[in-house]
DNA sequence: CGTGTACTTGATCGTCTTCAAGAGCGGTGG
DNA sequence: CCACCGCTCTTGAAGACGATCAAGTACACG
């Protein structure tokens, strides 16, 4: 979708499907980011640091809003409520970030993964995109496992430690969270920091 | 400085001093997730998000500006020009955050570490807190390794690599990197992503 | 001087990586 | 219709990188 060094003119709202913002390094290796889900502005940041540090990939095929960066020049200037919006919604991105990075470089690879799995499911749920505790996950496991720090193969057996203690099951694309008390302890994981408490901005 | 959970009424810009933001884990296991040097909003989102995910370490002392969230409602309702500085703000933090993430996820500890170095002198450098390629670091080789996601043992061993090959040198609080062009090839450092370049905003 | 903190060094251990190979499965073309 | 190819997932074995445990040293500060 953009290549890291592209100059964008206008920034993207992901409508529908999975879209991810990775690096690749000399060496070849590549960290995936952020994940994005429909309703994410997948890159705001264009409108503010005009050249991409980093690609943006469509995991999925994606149907994409454009906005160009005008409209959002215009939305500073003159609609000051909007302009808060977006501001929450990059301080959010850096938020997950925080999380992200914490589960890196602190977690053994089983707690990340639970971690990563917990908040998708919450991302999702907000959006309407889970049914009960299922929701779909179009990552292979090489992609989880950049996303994760981790090679394929650790994926791997992590997934089916997560299988065997009954926590999840994920089939095709499909997962279920099994044991959602369980899964959420296991991760350590607390909701506090996406945001999505209602309050007032 | 604030702890994780607090509601601020004001945000806080760094003055003087090193500042740093944080996560602790159940299992105690901390992660620090940023660094602040004089110029940076530690705590910007704390008007954006309301309560904090995470707390603000003050690791040498610090003087510091408050800014009622007031004045920043005002900045964004009147001043959209400053609002806007606002979130270039907020969106090189989490362009700093994302490279971070990716030094912690897919490079190895000496890599990781010469990155930090360089992402350091470079921000130190604007802010004109170096002299040549000599810098002051004041973290404890522990906090080092909480910010990298390294044991304290680990981060002595890397330290010394870097010594060995005449990269730095560290003595007390003072850091010189003895070879730029190749600290920078190793930490296979491009600086772009923190938006330093004068660009029209 | 003595004490506490940071730094240093060595040895062992564990997690995750890498390498290698095989199984399952869907898609394509002969 | 079936053979073949490519991709993903799976499993095993070996090895590396970094963690942990345990002492010991250097140094600042009271």
């Amino acid at each position: 979708m953009i290549r890291e060094g592209d100059r964008p003119t206008e920034s993207t709202v992901l409508i529908e499907g999975f879209a991810g913002r990775y690096n690749v390094l000399r060496n070849g290796k590549r960290q995936i980011t952020a994940l994005h889900v429909p309703g994410d502005f997948t890159d705001l940041h264009s409108f503010l640091l005009k050249t991409m540090d980093h690609s943006v990939l469509a995991i999925t095929p994606c149907t994409i809003g454009m906005v160009p960066h005008e409209t959002l020049h215009d939305i500073f200037e003159n609609h000051p409520h909007l302009a808060r919006l977006l501001a929450v919604s990059l301080a959010v991105d850096a938020a997950i970030h925080r999380h992200w990075m914490v589960a890196v470089g602190r977690r053994s690879a089983l707690e990340h993964a639970a971690h990563l799995l917990c908040a998708l499911f919450v991302r999702l749920q907000v959006v309407g995109l889970t049914e009960g505790y299922r929701f779909r996950l179009p990552l292979t496991q090489a992609e989880l496992g950049d996303t994760l720090g981790l090679s394929a193969v650790h994926v791997n057996r992590v997934v089916q430690d997560l299988r065997k203690e009954n926590l999840i099951t994920w089939r095709g694309e499909m997962v279920t969270i099994e044991d959602w008390p369980r899964l959420q302890q296991l991760a350590d994981f607390d909701p506090t920091f996406l945001s999505l408490q209602n309050e007032p901005r």
